[in-house]
DNA sequence: CACTTTACGTA
DNA sequence: CGTACGTAAAGTGG
């Protein structure tokens, strides 16, 4: 409200005002990680909220223009056709504002035909009249004819668009010598250059104003044009046809039909969780709390959504007996919940959506050894149970001695598999995405929590209810690689994840101390070189000693500076070597090797094994991912990693490792979907790929294909997985452009569906909006559409390469848990311990050798089928190095 | 203290 | 201007 107690009505048009903050503001600065410009909606959004906080409109609505067309343009062909096209770095932008806008909950209007500014003179005119104070945002002059006693217009000044400049019709008359009435007068007169409306020659604002000021009105002044003395007065009989086009085509329209009208414009809550999540994809950080700020929503506080707490039934608190009696009242699929403490079972929640009248839907049992005994058969059973997160549940559920069965949902899991984008972990996460609830939650700041969360009962009762707005929205395609690969997936690697690896805490700890031993005395060395002491872990230090001190030649742009990494080190040393960059290197791999060894050796638990975490939900493709530590990271490239994975030894009651991976399964994969007779026929002959390639590609025989021939077609190959472009390949190969251009020019003629698979596979996915693996696994690529070049470059490799490695990841999973069922149905010990994307490591048992390799093979090289074979390479030994190859 | 940036290990 | 990950240290900003 303003001081005079009228509600205030706020209408701004985006469109012109982000096109401002798009040329005002370096892109550099305004960008995110991806390459997404963002400088047009920061600059606009600052400028927005910074108008919020000191208008305080009732009532709000931002106008865009849809398209270059309107009616001015079918009056006027030429209207803004001088104008260059609006840069896609711009144009871009415009829907991630108008999202930003929606999770503010501020109304967007546009209507085709149109301009924006239409839409702010009609909704100024209405505003004027239903008795509102109007203040109409624009970087077009021509919203000068809006303004009126109830009207001002707020215009960007040249500085910026956070300086703000207020016309009232005082400031108009100040400014222009006349009403603002007459405004369009004299824009008809003067011309507008960038709309490409030209006026009368030599004809300014002084002396527009002079004429109407002398005549009384323009239809005055061009009925007695002929009486205009002077040249100026000849270019005006010259031009009337044109300063009446003007001054039809600057006239805003004021009665635009609208979906709404100032009324319905009122000022609405934020949602305030929309706004985060879309500021963190934005990348924009102090903006939140300006926004906040502005809107007087508090830091923190999750209100503003929509999301409302909905009360939970109340969980009946039984006994095991109590508990199993309910239980076997239910047939249905019930949710269950264990809460853990330190990885062993505390409580148990069930609950049904389907409660029968005379029993609770929701309850809880606290665990003992007795429960145990009563509720086993119940949950060793197939008795159908969801639950939320199940890998941790599982795991504590086995060390109390309890095999769970009958898992036929996971609500995250399922949730990740539907849309792996989506930064949904937990079941808060889902119950605000698909329920638009909210799970009570304790705040874990406060020692006496005002709000209780959720009790176990209560979260099964929510994962039940999310499980049915998850299954509906999943294609059945997507369902089946639900049910027939990760759910098994997730049991499998729990057990992994229970039986841990058994590392030798000597072995690590020798090296550990050699090599502090050796990085001291090659930073020690180094230090020599350039008479100092700085700090070789610091990329900032290293920039000043290599390009100020050593004066080198400075090399690829980073963020903050130049590149000092290996490859840009090796470089230097090329062409400019210097003893430093040599011990920099070597201390680099050093300090490297160590920090591993130390993170590994700290893993070591009592039993003397590291248990990793694999994260079922952790990859966009379908891979696992493991963490705390990591095992899918182990060196093997140099001659001091073999030390490391000799660390890797078998555990105590067995025999010996078995390693087992797939040879070029991706290769392989492509194959298949390309259905290239060559590179099938590559994989049948028995020949080496890359020899077998290479010969194809350079026409020689097999045997004479040279080792550089066979570098170069296996740096092609593998390159073609990931969307590789000549002037990636000649980098990477050190070749010159044309080179790399003229080996994948032969590399295609001679494996050509290779090349149109890859091209249909992108297009098929920008058509569907997303890809799809062997298996049916999805993920959805957006940015295909994307006018931000980069962005949809960069989804178009990812789209490229997503079926590839999905599709191994789909067929290691298969491998790995037909390994695991197969070897508990056949009663073996051995067991499986580590994948590491394509590998299998399998700690065997004494006397099961034999038939723990044949099941391997069989069920890796089984678990699909291709058109080529899957070759499975097996390898033994009592630690990781010696049974690697 | 929490977050970002750089660098680097694997498939 | 090559995909997919996780970790650690230094640097940054509150």
């Amino acid at each position: 409200m303003t001081d005079s107690g009228k509600p205030t009505l706020l209408v701004v048009d985006g469109h012109s005002l982000a096109y401002r903050a798009f040329f005002a503001l370096p892109v550099d600065n305004f960008s995110t990680k991806d390459g997404q410009h963002t400088n047009g909606i920061y600059g606009f959004l600052s400028m927005f909220v910074n108008l919020i906080k000191a208008e305080k409109p009732t009532h709000l609505a931002v106008a865009f223009d849809t398209s270059r067309h309107s009616f001015r343009t079918d009056e006027y062909p030429e209207y803004k056709a001088t104008r260059s096209a609006s840069p896609v770095e711009f144009t871009g932008q415009i829907p991630l504002l108008q999202e930003c806008l929606a999770a503010m909950n501020v109304t967007v209007l546009t209507k085709e035909g149109v301009e924006a500014d239409d839409i702010l003179a009609t909704l100024a005119t209405e505003g004027a009249a239903a008795g509102f104070d109007v203040l109409v945002c624009s970087g077009d002059r021509d919203t000068i004819q809006l303004v009126t006693d109830d009207v001002t217009l707020l215009y960007p000044s040249v500085q910026g668009v956070s300086q703000l400049k207020r016309y009232t019709p005082d400031a108009v008359v100040e400014k222009y010598g006349m009403p603002p009435a007459n405004y369009p007068d004299i824009a008809a007169l003067v011309g507008e250059t960038s709309d490409n409306l030209p006026g009368v020659p030599k004809v300014g604002e002084k002396t527009a104003v002079k004429w109407l000021t002398q005549w009384g009105s323009l239809d005055a002044l061009l009925e007695n044009a002929d009486k205009v003395t002077g040249v100026v007065g000849g270019n005006l009989r010259e031009h009337l046809d044109d300063v009446r086009r003007n001054r039809a085509l600057n006239a805003l329209l004021r009665d635009v039909e609208l979906p709404v009208g100032p009324e319905d414009l009122a000022v609405r809550a934020i949602d305030a969780q929309a706004v985060r999540e879309i500021f963190a994809r934005l990348e924009f950080r102090t903006l939140l709390p300006r926004v906040f700020d502005a809107v007087g929503v508090e830091e923190g506080d999750a209100e503003g959504s929509d999301a409302t707490v909905v009360a939970a039934p109340v969980a009946a608190q039984l006994d095991g007996v109590g508990a199993a009696a309910w239980i076997a009242s239910h047939a249905d699929e019930l949710g269950v919940t264990v809460t853990l403490d330190n990885g062993r079972p505390i409580r148990v929640g069930v609950a049904t959506v389907d409660p029968t009248e005379d029993q609770p839907a929701v309850i809880e049992v606290t665990w003992s050894d007795d429960v145990a005994d009563v509720l086993r058969p119940w949950l060793e059973s197939d008795a159908p149970k969801v639950l939320v997160d199940a890998k941790p549940q599982v795991k504590a559920l086995r060390r109390a001695g309890v095999s769970l069965g009958g898992l036929t949902f996971d609500p995250v899991l399922a949730g990740w598999l539907s849309r792996p984008s989506f930064p949904d972990k937990t079941l808060g996460d889902l119950v605000e995405r698909h329920l638009d609830e909210k799970l009570p939650e304790a705040d874990p700041s406060q020692l006496v929590p005002e709000t209780e969360g959720a009790t176990p009962g209560q979260l099964a009762w929510y994962a039940l209810r999310v499980t049915d707005a998850i299954r509906q929205e999943m294609p059945a395609s997507v369902g089946r690689v639900f049910t027939e690969i990760e759910l098994p997936t997730l049991g499998a690697l729990a057990d992994m994840e229970l039986a841990g690896v058994a590392i030798s805490h000597e072995k690590l700890s020798a090296f550990s101390a050699e090599l502090s031993a050796r990085a001291d005395d090659i930073a020690q060395r180094a230090y020599a070189e350039i008479d100092r002491e700085v700090n070789l872990g610091s990329p900032k230090q290293l920039q000043d000693v290599l390009f100020e001190q050593l004066q080198l030649p400075k090399t690829r742009k980073t963020k903050t500076g130049y590149s000092t990494d290996a490859a840009v080190l090796a470089d230097l040393q090329a062409s400019n070597p210097h003893p430093f960059l040599d011990l920099l290197l070597q201390h680099r791999e050093a300090t490297k090797l160590r920090q591993i060894i130390d993170s590994l050796d700290v893993s070591i638990g009592p039993d003397g094994r590291t248990h990793t975490t694999y994260l079922q939900t952790g990859s966009q493709t379908g891979r696992l991912s493991s963490t705390d530590p990591n095992l899918q990271n182990i060196p093997i490239r140099n001659e001091e990693s073999h030390r490391i994975r000799a660390a890797f030894e078998v555990g105590e009651g067995y025999e010996t490792l078995l390693t087992a991976d797939y040879s070029q399964i991706e290769m392989r994969i492509m194959a298949h979907l390309s259905g290239d007779e060559g590179l099938i026929e590559a994989f049948n002959s028995g020949e080496d790929l890359h020899r077998f390639v290479g010969s194809r590609v350079f026409g020689v025989e097999p045997a004479d294909v040279s080792p550089a021939m066979r570098t170069k077609v296996k740096a092609m190959s593998y390159g073609l997985v990931y969307g590789l472009s000549a002037f990636g390949l000649s980098k990477q190969l050190r070749i010159e452009q044309s080179e790399a251009k003229q080996l994948m020019t032969e590399y295609f003629a001679r494996f050509g569906a290779v090349r149109d698979y890859l091209r249909s596979s992108v297009e098929q996915a920008r058509i569907d909006g997303y890809t799809e693996t062997i298996f049916g696994r999805r993920r959805p690529f957006p940015d295909l559409a994307s006018p931000n070049r980069v962005l949809r470059e960069n989804a178009e490799r990812a789209a490229l390469n997503a079926p590839i490695q999905g599709s191994a990841a789909d067929i290691m999973k298969l491998g790995l848990l037909h390994i695991h069922e197969q070897l508990r149905a056949d009663g073996l010990r051995s067991r499986v311990l580590l994948q590491i994307h394509d590998e299998l490591v399998v700690e065997v048992a004494a006397g099961e050798w034999d038939a723990v390799e044949r099941i391997v093979r069989a069920r890796m090289g089984d678990a699909a089928d291709l058109s080529v074979p899957l070759d499975v390479q097996i390898g033994r030994g009592a630690n990781w190095d010696v049974a690697g190859h």
